[in-house]
DNA sequence: TCTGGGGTCCTAGGACCC
DNA sequence: TCTGGGGTCCTAGGACCC
């Protein structure tokens, strides 16, 4: 058996933690740039704001209902998260983080299941305060069926358990095939339209007939529903296999030097992130683009990317290399609200050292390793953006909008949470 | 008026090779 | 009056997920 545990409105739990007055206040969490709705508390689904709604749209209706409402803060979201994670690991044999507030967990050779279940939504609760469920089931297809109804059915209490036949088929019944683990909205109407309509029709088609309209993905899909797990618990973690920085700008941009700041303050948090994983890069991308939400105004869209000699992983080069990219697409003229920079072909520290046969024995050495320690080191010790390359330039007017942001609870000493005893 | 960011996996099709 | 066929590698783009 599989169970997937999910957090319950992860980032909204997150900033309740911190906050037990908002217990039973309505919160939601917004996007970057404060753009739309990313987590709603159970209260704020109720009134009717869909997900990945505009912010600006909804915003009396929310404040009219005495809404909480926070700019995203991934740092402390990431925090929770890793505790949550070990927490877990500590109980049972063997997890698969799957995403940021979901692992799965195999119960293979574990007796008394339900109870197992009981005690890790228990001691996460205790520990975190944050509130879970989790769904059992024979394939990752299936559990997560169950965890569909973990979440809805008061009765169950947070856990759902498909442990026979009849159970799994009343499920299936009653669930459409959009909600359905790898089924979004282009396969669910070409579905609808040959009449597949719930979870339990698509049990019953032909997986030779779904490969061929919908690629293995959907023939997996029937297995799985089906009982045949083919989605098997990972055990060790990949490697990654892409990193990207990509940001709507807080304001748009006009003119070449804002870009190119932006762009190299994005490479800088892409060194960031490379140096925290210890990977390097050879093959570093930029897209920029002008906003899509407007078709009236002139379009335009290109990305470039540039291959290195070397993997890098430091700052400087990064901002370098997307510079060169980023001058190969830039046209004057065009109002662009958007951009981006991704590495590719990761590879580990110790891979680094391959010489290339064709290239100069004497190149220029890499950027001093112990240099962009102690930045970094600066850095999280006095936040982000405290030592930085001039690059980045010093008008900051189109970065992104965190005007609701929590405090990092968890991850700055002067920022920690204060309790007062009455 | 505004509409996120960061990932993965799969396929088609072109280039190239023998 | 015919102009192979099989294989690999790479990239762009689509679809999906949280």
């Amino acid at each position: 058996m599989i169970a997937l545990l999910d957090a319950n409105n992860f980032f909204v739990s997150c900033e309740r933690v911190f906050r037990p007055d908002l217990m039973n206040r309505p919160v939601a969490v917004l996007s970057n740039n404060d753009g739309c709705l990313i987590s709603r508390s159970n209260e704020v689904k109720a009134l009717g704001v869909p997900m990945g709604a505009p912010y600006i749209k909804y915003k009396d209706v929310l404040a009219d209902h005495n809404v909480a409402i926070f700019s995203s803060h991934f740092t402390l979201y990431g925090d929770l998260s890793s505790r949550m994670m070990s927490l877990i690991e500590s109980l049972v044999p063997k997890i698969e983080v799957y995403s940021i507030d979901e692992p799965f967990i195999d119960l293979s050779g574990i007796k008394n299941i339900e109870a197992l279940c009981h005690h890790i939504r228990h001691t996460i609760w205790r520990s975190l305060g944050i509130p879970t469920s989790i769904g059992i089931a024979k394939t990752k297809t299936l559990a997560k069926v169950a965890n569909y109804y973990a979440k809805r059915t008061p009765a169950f209490k947070s856990i759902c358990y498909l442990d026979s036949f009849d159970r799994t088929e009343l499920a299936l019944k009653k669930i459409s095939i959009g909600e359905i683990w790898g089924i979004g909205k282009q396969i669910s109407k070409k579905l609808e339209s040959q009449g597949v309509i719930t979870a339990w029709d698509l049990k019953q088609v032909d997986p030779r007939c779904m490969r061929q309209q919908f690629t293995v993905v959907g023939e997996r899909i029937v297995r799985e529903l089906n009982g045949i797990s083919c989605l098997a618990i990972e055990d060790v973690e990949d490697l990654k296999k892409s990193i990207q920085v990509t940001r709507s700008f807080g304001k748009p941009i006009t003119n070449f030097y804002d870009l190119k700041a932006a762009i190299a303050t994005y490479a800088t948090r892409l060194g960031e992130k490379l140096r925290r994983q210890d990977l390097f890069t050879q093959n570093v991308s930029v897209f920029i683009r002008t906003n899509k939400h407007r078709p009236n105004d002139p379009q335009y869209s290109n990305s470039a990317t540039v291959v290195l000699q070397k993997p890098i992983n430091d700052g400087i080069s990064l901002i370098k290399a997307a510079s060169i990219a980023l001058q190969q697409i830039y046209i004057n003229g065009y109002t662009y609200s958007k951009a981006g920079i991704m590495a590719h072909e990761l590879k580990p520290k110790g891979q680094n050292v391959q010489l290339d046969l064709f290239s100069n024995k004497f190149e220029e050495p890499l950027q001093s390793p112990e240099l962009w320690e102690a930045i970094d080191n600066l850095n999280k010790r006095y936040g982000r953006g405290t030592l930085f390359s001039a690059a980045c330039g010093k008008s900051l007017s189109w970065k992104d909008k965190k005007n609701l942001l929590s405090p990092s609870y968890t991850t700055r000493w002067d920022q920690i949470a204060i309790a007062f005893a009455r």
